[in-house]
Order: structure tokens, then sequence, then C-alpha cells
DNA sequence: TTGCTCCTCACGTCACGTGAGGTGGC
DNA sequence: TTGCTCCTCACGTCACGTGAGGTGGC
């Protein structure tokens, strides 16, 4: 009774181009219903129609053809809800970003007035950490669970809280896009797994005001000035998140002071 | 007097990774102040940090490399602010693009209806027309320039208007996302370089209402209805568009008319 | 029968990332 | 002097697009 459509024919349906089609069929996607063993002629259904308007719609989304095939594959509407809910969560937070970084643009094509700087020595701090490896475009992610595994210990073990939440960076993290991150919080506590000792030292200090994504103008501001007065050291970056997400709902309103180490 | 900086140090500076930084300088996007003759070191000065800013925000906000290369290299600041603005307003339309999507993605997990179609015999009709090779991601653009065009051509040689703006459109259009298209507004016309006979022919039609970017499920039932009944019949594939951008500004109220030949 | 549709490689594109293998600078 | 930074290939990734060269269906 179903009469099967050839690819173009599929393809006019769906506005779906032929090439995407096979590409489709080549990694399991979006499989004809039946293919002419002797000619190889992919055959589709009408009844494919519904998956490949999906297909097309999320691609409109710019969602990886892996995740949509985890769409279409979900055992249960729950599954391929949270899914959708997660990847529409990822987008909104990409536009925040952008509307950050046009008016960061703009601020920049006009030359815009950067922070003070100032030397300051850091004395070690015993913390609660998490350390890890981290891949850059996974970073706020990371430190966001970082931070509230560190609450969760902090509470668990009755540390006592003693600054504010903090992280070094190892040059890798910059330079690779990929490099060790150690999230930490200053505390009062006994030896336990969780708890480190985190180094001092001298460093060109900055307080950056804003979303993360514009932090990079304080670190250009810092390292300049490091650059120009010859007194750069080796070591980690580090962070500390004064005002974060925890305190203020507005990007805003958070304040970080980047630390770049010097002699 | 200006120390120079390595591409490690430009790239905790910058947060342009290493690997993003030489291939900057292998397109010719940002070329290091000097490269040493023996090593071939990079070595990049502290007045560069804010092109490498610069750079940053527009990949950020998916601008290709070519285009930043046009942005850095614009003569005066009115080109360059016409550059941004382009893209500015490019993304804009993309992200109304993502909303519909958004919605209409919601309505096929639902499953929505679609509406009715009949079969109309279309009459042959005299139009004032463009015809070109576009490519898909182009259309709506090209589509646009088209109908000013010819709007303007009407107005010029004096025509009649006598029906509403439409369009033919190859298959290769769909299935290869690069095809013939030939946009007219029937107008009663004397001979002239841009008047064309438009042909007619059975079709089935359904009326499409709101964004372009949903028009692909007026196809698939209208694919649907031809398939089923085994009356499909070569040729392009024809929109009118009864009320479009010249009649509402707000998307949801446009109507499309698409039609399907057949036998 | 003609030509149009469809097929499969193989390679290109874009903006890098991922190693491999090797050399130079502090 | 050691090892860390930097270098250049060469190839991989992602989602297709672009031909080339050839066969099958109406």
């Amino acid at each position: 009774m179903a009469r099967l459509l050839s690819i173009g024919e599929f393809s006019r349906m769906t506005h779906l181009s032929v090439k995407a089609l096979r590409h489709y069929d080549d990694v399991g996607l979006l499989q004809p219903a039946a293919v002419d063993a002797s000619s190889g002629y992919r055959r589709y259904a009408v009844a494919q129609v519904p998956s490949a308007q999906v297909i097309r719609r999320f691609r409109d989304l710019d969602m990886p053809l892996d995740r949509i095939k985890d769409v279409l594959d979900a055992p249960d509407a729950a599954t391929r809800d949270r899914i959708i809910v997660d990847h529409l969560a990822e987008m909104e937070r990409k536009l925040d970003q952008t509307q950050v970084t046009v008016a960061s643009l703009r601020m920049l094509l006009e030359g815009s007035a950067t922070g003070a700087i100032d030397h300051r020595s850091i004395a070690p701090v015993r913390a609660v950490a998490v350390r890890a490896r981290v891949k850059w475009d996974d970073a706020e992610a990371w430190l966001s669970d970082a931070f509230d595994a560190i609450r969760a210990t902090i509470a668990r073990i009755g540390a006592e809280r003693c600054g504010p939440d903090g992280a070094l960076y190892a040059p890798a993290f910059f330079e690779a896009h990929d490099g060790d991150v150690l999230a930490f919080a200053p505390a009062r506590a006994v030896a336990h797994d969780d708890v480190v000792d985190v180094p001092g030292g001298m460093y060109a200090v900055t307080v950056h005001e804003g979303s993360f994504a514009t932090l990079d103008t304080a670190y250009a501001a810092l390292g300049t000035h490091v650059t120009e007065r010859a007194i750069g050291a080796d070591g980690p970056i580090r962070e500390h998140y004064v005002v974060s997400g925890y305190d203020a709902d507005d990007e805003h309103d958070w304040r970080t002071e980047v630390c770049w180490p010097i002699r």
C-alpha cells in the first residue's frame, strides 16, 4: 500500500538536500525504508517525513547529528524532552553571551578604560578544592559544578570558610584551551582528601566587573602591565570570585579578581 | 623599546589558543610583529592585543575569518561599521528564525494539523520577472531584491498588475540547494526583456501561514497527498506570495500558496 | 532509445584540534 | 645541562558540498 519515494522526491518534500540525505543515511541518522539491492537506489516512506522534519529543525538550531540521533532514539518522551530542553538552555546561554559580546565589541572599538592594577602579596591558604583537566568550552560548567561540590564538602566536614572562591589555571588552559584547573574555597579545616594548601606569592591584580565573556580584557591589561615592566613570573594564573553567581543573579554585578604572577 | 611577547604569553593575554594564533598567522589575519629568522619563533607586540581582542569577539559571534579581515582592513570607520552592522543584522534575522524553529519544533513533536489541499488549474499569465540560479541560503535575500527590482520595472514601463507575486522553483533548488528560480509579478504588459509568459497547469495547492522557515510543512503535506494518489507531475514548484513582507511586517501574517504540479 | 535520476568514490571547505617528531631559548 | 617552549608537517573533525565517472529507470 505504501508507495515509496525516490531520494529526489523525498528531498523536495522535506527540503533536505540529496547530499544531506545520503549523509544522514551514511551516519545512520535517517535510513531509507528500502534500498534497491541491484541499483542501490534509496527508497523513502511517507512515514519518514516527520523524522526528516524534526532533523531539519534541530539542524537549524545547530544541534549536532549525534545528539539528534539521541533525540530520535530516545526510549521515552521524558528522555527526549530532557535532551531538547538541555539544548535550548544551552542556546539561551549562548544568546546571552552574544549580547555581552556585542556590547563589549562596541566598547573595544570605541576604546574604553580598564580598571586599576595593584601589586599584592597573597598568603598561602588552606582550602577545600577540586582539581581536574578542563577544556576551555567546558570551564564555566565545570567551575559551577566544582563549587557546588566544594560547598557540599565544606558543609559535610564542618569546615569554616575564610575567603571567597578562587581558582588556579595552568598556562596550558589558555594556550591549548585544555589544562589543569584547581577550584578552591579557603577554609579552616583539618587534613582531608579534598583539602589542599593553596600556595601564595606576588601578583599583579585587577578587578573585573561583569560576565566572564569579557574577562580577557583584564588579562590583556595585566599582561600588558607585566610585560612593560618585565616583572612576569611563571606559574598558574589565579582568579578570585568575589561576587559570583552565588551572590548575584545578574552577571553585570559579578566581580572577579584576576591575579597574574610577578616577581 | 617595545618588548615583544612569545606566542604563549600572547595567548594567555588574549585567550586565543596557540593553535588559533598560528592559524591566524597562516591565513594572514593576525601576523606577529616579528618572526625570528633562524628559529621561526613568533613575536607579538603589546600593540597587537586590541586586534586580537576584536578577532576573538567576532569569532564568538561566528563571523568568518575572511570577514573579520575585512573589518580589520577597512579603510575607514564607515566601511568597518557597515560590515559590522550587516553582520549583526544577519545575526538578528537568524535569531528570529530560531524562535520560529523552536515553536514549530514543539508543534511537530506534538503532531499538529496541516491546511486543506485542493486541486486547481492555473492559467498561463504574462508577468514581469527575474530569473537566476540561486543558492538555498541566499534565497530569501535574492527574492526580496528580485521583487524590489520587479516593482521598479513595473513602475518604469507602466505595466498593470494582475495578481500576487509568485516564483517558480526548479527541482534542483530543493535537491541540490542550488537551482533556477523565476520570481514574477503578473502584469498586463507589452513584450520587454523582463516580461515573460509564465506557463499554467494543474496543481495541488495549499496555503501556508507564517514564516518561510516552516514552509517545509506545506511541502510535506503536498508531497504526501500527491504521492498517496500517484498524481505527481514533473516541473517546477510554484509559490504565490499572497501576503508577504510588502503587506505585513509580522511574519505570522504572511500567506503563501504552495503549488505542486500534478497530472 | 534518449536523457534524466541516481549511484559511489574521492576530495574540498572551514576553523581550528591532535599528535608526531624535532629544534631553540633560559 | 635539563626540560620547557616553540617550530613545522600531516592528519582528523564536523556536516556536508563539489565534481568525476558510471549505471539504472521511465
